[in-house]
DNA sequence: TAATGTGAAAACCTTCACAGCT
DNA sequence: AGCTGTGAAGGTTTTCACATTA
């Protein structure tokens, strides 16, 4: 229970979720219990880092066993926050904003987009995935009604930084970026990148011949 | 020209598309010359950070003045295999994948996609995006004949695995994997995932009112 | 003067190795 | 016997600070 004085580094947290991920899996598959050492080898990587990231948290463990899934699941849900709903609104209803919009892998993790904005006016009153588009200026209405902390944003990379300055200041907490921009925010705001296109930038380093191993 | 014998951080390689892609905004605003400060500003890190990721590949900069910003982007593009065509096929094509196909970021990069595959034969034969969905029984057929490095991954999580040994089979050297696994790769294979609910996941840790600062 | 390039120091993260518990 | 939890060691990455050069 009691959150641990020291401050856990960010890489832990960001691999938290693959655990959870690979836990999710093996307990639908019925396994029970499982070791450091399984759980590496799962996700390729050493039984100690996994027993020192869980240990930033506290003694999941038993020793000469291994972890209990379903209370490893429950312990780690509860850290990460998983084990609420989380609101969301979507800015930009484009081809990719519609994409999101009709991704099926966000709500069963609690991730609920209840509203998308444009600032298009063609868009505005259409209904896509289920949402009816409202125009950006019905922002800060919104957000405060529904309680969003999460933004999702699909708009061309020249607006971004705009949408996202107006997001923060309706006090969104949380930025899921997909514009191939590098916005700035403050530090009370955590920003996610999403940008298959710097991934890919940096797959090439490794797949020029001069790069390969003796 | 010589590539440095010590071997470059994996941290270091990740940065560097972020630098070209502020260097080259700057380039298309009319800046010829950029310092270290100047650029760590922009992209929200430290000028010695940047100069030290530089100081990897070589000596790029003016003691004084600092970067020329055309030759800096000249520089990196070639270090990264950005200045190629990357030949890249996509494997699945649902909704995800038909959003990949028609994301109009990738060809002006370099990334081409050349070939679509799905396993169901109700979309082969189908045209997406311009293109002409094949059957994944024409993978390697198709790979070697188009020259194809680097595939993008967007089938179900349960085919993820399968679909992902074949591409290696081929000679797939790159991998984007858009499903929802953490997929098992050689080590001569780059992979990249893109995984929004993993970001979603990691980001709530931090908007849990017990994590604030004091 | 102004900014790079870089050894050295500091901070940070991973792995080791083993005491201790089941 | 088997595996956790964890100090300590080892390795990596970042930052500092300054000699150097335009």
């Amino acid at each position: 229970m009691a959150t641990s004085s020291t401050q856990v580094p960010e890489v832990v947290v960001l691999r938290l979720p693959l655990y959870v991920r690979a836990l999710t899996q093996m307990r639908d598959d019925g396994t029970q219990v499982v070791s450091s050492q399984q759980l590496g080898y799962r996700l390729q990587m050493t039984p100690a880092q996994i027993r020192k990231d869980l240990s930033y948290f506290g003694r999941f463990g038993k020793q000469g066993r291994g972890y209990n899934v379903e209370f490893l699941l429950q312990v780690l849900g509860q850290i990460l926050g998983l084990d609420r709903r989380w609101p969301a609104c979507l800015v930009g209803v484009g081809r990719l904003g519609r994409a999101i919009i009709s991704y099926p892998g966000f709500a069963p993790e609690g991730f609920h987009i209840l509203a998308a904005f444009d600032s298009d006016d063609d868009q505005v009153g259409k209904t896509v995935g289920g949402l009816k588009v409202r125009h950006m200026a019905r922002l800060k209405e919104t957000l405060q009604q529904e309680r969003i902390a999460i933004a999702i944003v699909a708009v061309p990379a020249h607006e971004a930084q705009t949408v996202i300055n107006d997001l923060i200041e309706y006090d969104v907490k949380g930025i899921l970026n997909y514009a191939p921009v590098a916005p700035q925010v403050p530090m009370s705001v955590v920003l996610r990148n999403i940008d298959p296109v710097l991934s890919l930038q940096s797959m090439t380093y490794y797949l020029l011949d001069e790069n390969y191993d003796t």
